[in-house]
DNA sequence: CAGGCATAAATTGTCAACAATAATGACCAA
DNA sequence: TTGGTCATTATTGTTGACAATTTATGCCTG
């Protein structure tokens, strides 16, 4: 049987459970998840009043979730929920490529042999996932971020890793949820994914990273074709 | 005449002048300059008494210090000045050549006539300035980094902009810094700029992506070298 | 009635004291 | 002497109050 335990994408979940890191948890969550929309002024007191924790580590909180742009904050005036547009988008797609492209690079010449086979095992799991579930597109949308994650622990590159399992995947995640409901993708994904795998088994650098690239620039340009309709239907 | 202002990197300097946001800079600076050594165990009251201002200040500065990796902090323990080591170069280099390189791919695509007409002019002052100065590679160090961050500019992509500017061409700085003098690089530096300025203006993305990658991954390849005969030495 | 200035309210920035946690060192026992 | 345990100390985490700044409100003037 091969592995089939899932690797968690939320990683430090071992450090001392500080008020401030328990409100940078949870209001982190909200913003994902759409609780707190995008825009939405925040203020500390009422913050500090709804966690039930004093203004000192709110702000400490709220520091950090500026530092991964889930918040913008400008001095004296106050901070609000990001608000993600297609710039910033393009630009989290365009970074994302940059990225993973080059973790593909180094997965391929680093990743050990069973974790190849890992991999494709996840791979597996995907495809079973897929046919069982039909449409169930969001299963997908997690497993591809355990694809990704994957090769990125892969690369050996901690400032790598971080970037993108700390920054650019939860802002890929709204993108997400702002875009709506993404045609069934599950299928090509999935095959691309297949070509990347290969591609690092055989230990072909330049392939890896070029199929990576790919598709991620792929996925970009599909949501970049819904947000143009989004806008042309006002 | 063509222009000459040189382009600060510091970008947000009109932010008001916070308690908080002023010890960053200063620790920020302290640290860069190996006043504060690395590794060297950053004690909040202590700190707070030199510059001469409250805990709760100095706490965002050294959080926001956190989050550009130049402090490690562990929770309940304590923080300390970051101790580069060559795996953390490496991972620095490698993601600086990702970031770069599309960052040089955007601005051929992107970057207005006339400020590829500048950074020509740019070049040429850097060519005068080489052949006026000679050996003084310090000042070819610093024009280096105002090339690559007009690039950064002219890729129009905030994010890369603002991962490199803020945190990956500081650590860089460490790098160099520790690596002791680099060897009179200036001319071959030199002449890879003119080479990625032409494919810009030529705006063949493809070569100017290569290039740019081409430059970065040899200039680790130098500081590497550096870096293992020093241990080599031990 | 419109626009600008002054005042008031709300919000963020800063501070000093208190509580909780981890590092230090002395003492005792094997 | 060494190893472990306990008290002490140093340092970080947290809190509520105070100061500075910005935004909102309403009044006055043209």
């Amino acid at each position: 049987m091969p592995e089939t335990i899932p690797v968690s994408t939320t990683e430090d979940a071992l450090e001392p459970p500080t008020l401030a890191r328990r409100a940078f948890d949870s209001i982190k969550s909200d913003i994902i998840d759409g609780e707190l929309a995008q825009g939405t002024k925040i203020v500390e007191s009422d913050l500090a009043l709804k966690y039930g924790i004093s203004r000192g580590p709110l702000r400490e909180a709220i520091h950090r979730l500026e530092q991964i742009k889930l918040i913008v904050r400008i001095p004296h005036a106050g901070s609000r929920v990001v608000t993600l547009d297609a710039r910033m988008m393009q630009d989290i797609y365009e970074a994302r490529e940059a990225l993973e492209g080059m973790a593909a690079r180094l997965a391929a010449r680093l990743m050990p042999d069973n974790e190849i086979a890992s991999l494709s095992a996840l791979l597996d799991q995907h495809e079973a996932a897929i046919s069982e579930t039909e449409g169930k597109a969001y299963f997908q949308r997690e497993g591809d971020i355990d694809f990704h994650y994957r090769i990125a622990v892969a690369s050996q590159n901690q400032w790598i890793l971080e970037n993108l399992n700390g920054e650019l995947y939860q802002l890929i995640r709204m993108c997400r949820r702002q875009s709506g409901q993404i045609p069934s993708r599950a299928q090509t994904a999935l095959s691309q994914h297949r070509q990347i795998a290969v591609a690092i088994a055989q230990r072909d650098e330049e392939l890896a990273e070029l199929l990576m690239r790919r598709h991620i620039s792929g996925a970009w340009k599909i949501v970049r074709k819904i947000l143009e309709d989004q806008h042309d239907s006002n």
